[in-house]
DNA sequence: ATGCCACCTCAAGTAACTTGAGATGCAAGA
DNA sequence: TCTTGCATCTCAAGTTACTTGAGGTGGCAT
């Protein structure tokens, strides 16, 4: 098998060579072999198991959600239930987080059209952005 | 004026009192008069400010954009300008945040569903959730 | 031989708080 | 009066997920 140094494998993975030690360290990736005993040697097998955590930490998961689905797909521990569940929750965190967006995207928008029509002013007791944030935040 | 405690201000502005602390400490809140020389006391001024930090921190800025339009909204640095565009920065970042999610919802919402449909295995080897995350990723 | 880049380790910095330990003030009930 | 208990205090460390920096080595190309 080819094998190739942590450099290749940031590019291949898109994963910054900084994070690639920082997961070997937390044991999100297992520890490398070192060619010549100092640089870390990687083969096709640790692109895969790069390539979820990626992935995953890109549907928003935390890496402590990663570590359980790792764990879930290890042979052995064949529970898609569990997984289902996770991504089930993670659907629900996110909608929850999209609809609060919405709310602070239109807050800002009204805003803005209001300062750009009421204020081009150059002050800020009649600045509705500095005014109307200052009101009590809506519940969210 | 009349004074109150560090509880009742945290319950009258829904901020955390550790929180309020840790304010205080890094001067996004004025150092507070002591009552005893030991207990923060406040009154209804404080209200204010302490509502607009949590105000614009619910509106997604962090808190070195909050210590900028505190900066602003202070009689003398009156250049609403400056915090329009800071809003209008921070409405596109936000909208680009939505979009991100969006995309996340699809595809959790993808995988679940045909995990629903094909699966209900117990096998990961042939769990949707499992295996379609570990593709590679799209780019955000 | 000499650059130079990729790589190494270890430590500290980042955001925005939260949590915990251990001490103290103050007010109400027995 | 004593005691119990809550609110408060300070200071330190923990959290998440990395990033940044300093100072040093390996190996290849010129």
């Amino acid at each position: 098998m080819r094998e190739f140094g942590i450099g290749a494998l940031s590019s291949r993975s898109g994963v910054p060579v900084a994070s690639i030690r920082y997961y070997e360290e937390i044991g999100i990736l297992p520890k490398a072999a070192r060619r010549n005993g100092r640089h870390r040697t990687y083969d096709e097998r640790i692109l895969g198991r790069l390539t979820f955590v990626r992935g995953s930490r890109e549907l928003g998961f935390s890496l402590k959600q990663v570590r359980t689905l790792l764990h879930l797909s290890e042979p052995g521990n064949l529970t898609c239930t569990e997984a289902r569940d996770l991504s089930a929750a993670q659907l629900t965190t996110v909608r929850k987080r999209i609809e609060e967006l919405r709310v602070i995207e239109a807050e800002l928008g009204k805003h803005l059209a209001a300062c750009d029509s009421l204020c081009g002013c150059g002050r800020a007791p009649q600045c509705p952005v500095l005014n109307v944030i200052d009101e009590p935040a809506p519940a969210l």
